[in-house]
DNA sequence: TCTGGGGTCCTAGGACCC
DNA sequence: TCTGGGGTCCTAGGACCC
């Protein structure tokens, strides 16, 4: 059997933790730049704000109400996250973990899962503050759907999926769009061929579902079926690609604000790339204008002889990109950088031309910066191209204190 | 005024080869 | 008269997820 543990409402669970006063009342977490609505407590929900959308929509309903306002914190928040992984991963026998805020564990050997649920929630919220829910099925597609259970529809927020009857009545409750794996898109085309909720799905034929859904649709709906075809993955797995892109308050028109904000994005890229201990082979730099009104769009590819994850080097060729796909025509909204064919940095081949003597020289002092800016925040020491002031820095009006990460955020007591 | 950011996987179709 | 068959690799784009 496999569990879902899933943290309620994460990023506003995580505000609220050092802010208890805000229990009870309407709380939001605001995507970067202050877009759009990315997390809602359950009193902001019950106001009607929804998930995803711009917040200038909700302005007055904010007003309204007092909804507390957050910008999106991913110190605080990869902190918590840390913290509940450690603790779910040290009472299961394997565990992975699939994104910021949920894990899948596997609760082999554990006999009474109602009670081992009850009880790992009550551990989790105790020791770090943050509310979980718990869908135990035998399949991880169906252990989604016995959370989303869990969350909606139970008083303890637990849901226990284990007998054919009850999974099949839960599954003709089920909607399609709910599964994990079916969007908006075929949600549309399912719906359009009389099918609508999760029971319709299995009882139709794996060669039709093929040809409806392809080969990860069929694995779903087997996996509906009580049939496992999603392993848990325990292992960490080396990233295929990153990104650093962010979209700015206001507009720039001229080259250089614009290569200040595209080589600090080069940079951060660089820096996660040595975190996995990663090189990239290619790096892709793009631009783009206001997305809400039909604008411009360019981009560029720059493949390397060598892979790398120097931030010098990736800076360099970013910026050499940069003038040539540059158009003084426009006023540029976003910009971004993506490192993709990723290799170990130990089995980087290197070619004729290469320095070996250059190139540890620059691993050392890419090391040094590391250990610097992990000690005093990232970006702390940065390259002269990437300016100190910047004017293009996306909007972060409502930002949290990061109460467990930086000395002179901590709470302090009054004595 | 105003719509995020970071990922993965799959497929169709083109280029190329023998 | 009239243009094969089978394969691989790569890439762009779609769809989905949180």
């Amino acid at each position: 059997m496999i569990a879902l543990a899933d943290c309620n409402n994460f990023y506003a669970s995580c505000e609220r933790v050092f802010r208890p006063s805000l229990n009870g009342k309407p709380v939001v977490v605001l995507s970067n730049n202050d877009g759009c609505v990315i997390a809602r407590s359950n009193e902001a929900k019950a106001l009607g704000i929804k998930m995803g959308e711009p917040a200038f929509k909700s302005r007055y309903i904010f007003e309204k109400y007092d909804v507390h306002i957050f910008s999106t914190n991913f110190v605080l928040y990869g902190d918590f996250s840390n913290r509940v992984m450690s603790i779910l991963s040290s009472n299961v026998p394997e565990i992975e973990v699939y994104s910021i805020d949920e894990a899948f564990l596997n609760l082999e050997g554990i006999p009474n899962k109602k009670q081992f649920s009850l009880e790992l929630r009550e551990k989790v919220l105790k020791w770090t503050g943050i509310p979980l829910s718990i869908g135990v099925a035998p399949t991880k597609v169906l252990s989604k759907m016995a959370n989303s259970m869990a969350k909606n529809k139970s008083e303890n927020n637990i849901c226990i999926l284990e007998h054919v009857d009850s999974i099949n009545r839960h599954l003709k409750e089920f909607s399609i769009s709910n599964i994990w794996g079916i969007g908006w898109q075929l949600t549309k085309k399912l719906n359009s061929m009389g099918i609508y909720n999760a029971y319709q799905l299995t009882e139709k034929s794996d060669l039709w579902i093929q040809k409806q859904m392809a080969i990860t649709g069929l694995r779903l709906v087997k996996e509906l079926r009580g049939e496992p075809c999603l392993e848990l993955e325990d292992k960490w797995r080396r990233k295929k690609s990153i990104t650093t892109s962010r979209t700015f308050a206001h507009g720039i028109d001229n080259i250089r604000d614009l290569s200040k904000a595209l080589t600090t994005y080069a940079s951060i890229c660089a820096a996660k790339l040595r975190k996995e201990n990663s090189c990239a082979k290619s790096i892709y730099i793009m631009l783009a204008t206001d997305t809400s009104r039909p604008g411009h769009k360019s981009c560029k590819i720059i493949n390397l002889n060598t892979p790398t994850n120097d931030s010098l080097e990736i800076i360099s060729h970013c910026t050499e990109a940069l003038r040539n796909i540059y158009n003084s025509n426009y006023i540029y909204k976003r910009v971004g950088v993506i490192v993709s064919d990723i290799v170990p940095q130990s089995k980087v081949q290197l070619t004729v031309f290469d320095k070996t003597d250059d190139i540890e020289k620059r691993q050392h002092l890419m090391q040094a910066i590391d250990i610097m800016n992990h000690k005093y925040g990232r970006l702390r020491v940065r390259f002269a191209v990437n300016g100190y002031s910047p004017r293009w820095h996306p909007h972060q009006e409502h930002l949290s204190p990061c109460y467990t990460t930086r000395i002179s955020d901590l709470m302090r007591i009054k004595g």
